[in-house]
RNA sequence: GGAGGGAUGGCCGAGUGGACGAAGGCAACGGUCUUGAAAACCGUAGUGGGCGCAAGCCCACCGGGGGUUCGAAUCCCUCUCCCUCCGCCA
């Protein structure tokens, strides 16, 4: 959610961002017309509230019954009219609302402005496509031959776009998980178990809501929502809080299965494990002071990119162009990470400071040291990484002439020391 | 799922239609006293919005939303959450 000043006071800083973002920049007039005459409205209907106040408070005063009565029959034409003026205000309010929530940040003056992810930049490759002495495989292919994923069962249990890990399979997709909540731990988060589930105004405030609503799962009798990133909960659960300004930063990572439709990728990417409706992902998230975040977002892409390089896999960082940032992001580094086998760079991480868009709509506030008014923080999220594509990415750079796949030296330690995993 | 009881400021807690933005206590902050501290005493204190250069004035907020009334923390409806008991259950 954007400030309605921002509306006021530099309507073009809004349009241009819009524009950058190729979206239609009219909206701008839309919100300006609204919070006028809304200021109109609230500066008629409280006048009358004062009138009525002060009324009230003489007839409580007044002994005499006839007095009495003639004063009431006077404010009783006041009290419809604020009634009804309150009534016009409260649609004109949610209206407001509704529009300003369909408004994206406004992005970092430091993106590059293009079009879609063709103008995207890449910032810095480390390591090298790796040359292979045969033709290496995509995974779906390593896998079922290892027996350690089962499209057929999966589409048998749910439908497409499911599929089951199994024996060493599983094994390697629990053993990156806890990898990587270590990992992110010994950086200075600390680990949250959050509910899958969530009320709609938790996937609201980090921005979900209303654009996305498509793309998400929902319970069709209760208020529960299938949490499509862990940082729907992870935004949401400091929902309406002050938050004391010497406990800033705050870092937290989660684990959380991932949870959606895909509608607007329909027909993309069927094959194989990169884009199904349940995944897993180990995530990271800041609360930071508005001034410390530029170095949040340094220090998160480095953590980020620590979980690429603690595997040995090759990967780049690229930085989005207004046109391919998300709704809610400023500014966003996505990790790419290099899949012989599919022969193509595979987005495991994007991270994203998003300024004080989602504290706004979260109403996240904190008070700085020494006191004075509470202010919205700034918050920042990565995917510290997606589960499925860092497993594409490990199969298939991991895979040997015979078939076999060896493991990362970093993830033994949590597969009993196995080096290998030799088709079963 | 059934029955009952609750939700008031940072915390505890009073308040069932009229000077209540809210008694009292605790905690906090400033001050007086003191060599210093404690105690005691005095004082200041919430959030959001509108108007204003500002001082300040006004409006709203007693779990959320709606209603009754000249006037609502207080009455009515509704939702959420918490507690107790019963039932069911991994």
């Amino acid at each position: 959610m954007l400030d309605i000043r921002l509306f006021r006071e530099q309507p073009d800083l809004v349009r241009t961002a819009l524009a950058n973002r190729q979206m239609d920049p009219s909206v701008v007039d839309e919100v300006i017309a609204l919070d006028e005459r809304r200021r109109t409205l609230v500066r008629r209907v409280e006048d009358l509230k004062a009138k009525r106040n002060a009324a009230s408070k003489e007839i409580g005063r007044t002994k005499d019954a006839e007095e009495r009565a003639k004063k009431i029959a006077a404010m009783r034409a006041v009290s419809d009219e604020i009634k009804q003026l309150d009534a016009e205000l409260r649609e004109l309010e949610a209206r407001l609302r509704s529009v300003l929530a369909t408004i994206p940040n406004i992005p970092d003056p430091r993106v590059p402005i293009g079009k879609d992810e063709n103008d995207n930049v890449v910032v810095k490759q480390v390591g090298e496509p790796q040359e292979f002495p045969f033709k290496p495989l995509p995974h779906w292919e390593i896998g079922t031959k290892l027996g350690i994923i089962d499209f057929e069962r999966g589409v048998k249990l749910s439908g497409t776009r499911f599929y089951i890990l199994k024996g060493m399979g599983a094994r390697l997709e629990r053993a990156l998980i806890a990898w990587m909540l270590d990992l992110h731990r010994s950086q200075g988060y600390t680990e949250i178990y959050p509910p899958f589930m969530v009320k709609e105004a938790a996937v609201f405030a980090s921005g979900q809501l209303p654009k996305f609503r498509d793309n998400l799962y929902h319970d069709a009798e209760e208020d529960f929502w299938w949490v499509p990133t862990a940082e729907v909960p992870l935004t949401a659960m400091h929902m309406d809080e002050i938050l004391e300004g010497e406990t800033l930063p705050r870092y937290y990572t989660a684990y959380t299965p991932c949870f959606r439709r895909e509608k607007m990728s329909a027909g993309r990417d069927v094959r194989g494990i990169k884009r199904g409706h349940q995944f897993d992902k180990v995530e990271m998230y800041i609360y930071s002071r508005p001034e410390e975040s530029d170095a949040a977002l340094e220090k998160m892409l480095a953590d980020a990119e620590a979980t690429l390089a603690g595997l040995g896999l090759t990967y780049r960082v690229v930085q989005l162009c207004t046109g391919d940032l998300g709704f809610a992001a400023r500014i966003t580094y996505d990790l790419e990470v290099w899949a012989p086998g599919l022969g193509e760079w595979l987005e495991v991480s994007s991270v994203s400071n998003v300024g004080d868009f989602q504290a706004r709509r979260a109403n996240i506030r904190y008070r700085p040291e020494g006191g004075g008014k509470p202010r919205f923080l700034h918050t920042l999220n990565g995917s510290g990484l997606g589960l499925p594509r860092t497993m594409i990415a490990v199969l298939e750079n991991y895979q040997q002439a015979d078939g076999s796949v060896v493991i990362p030296e970093a993830l033994r330690p949590y597969l009993g020391g196995a080096e290998v995993i030799k088709p079963q």
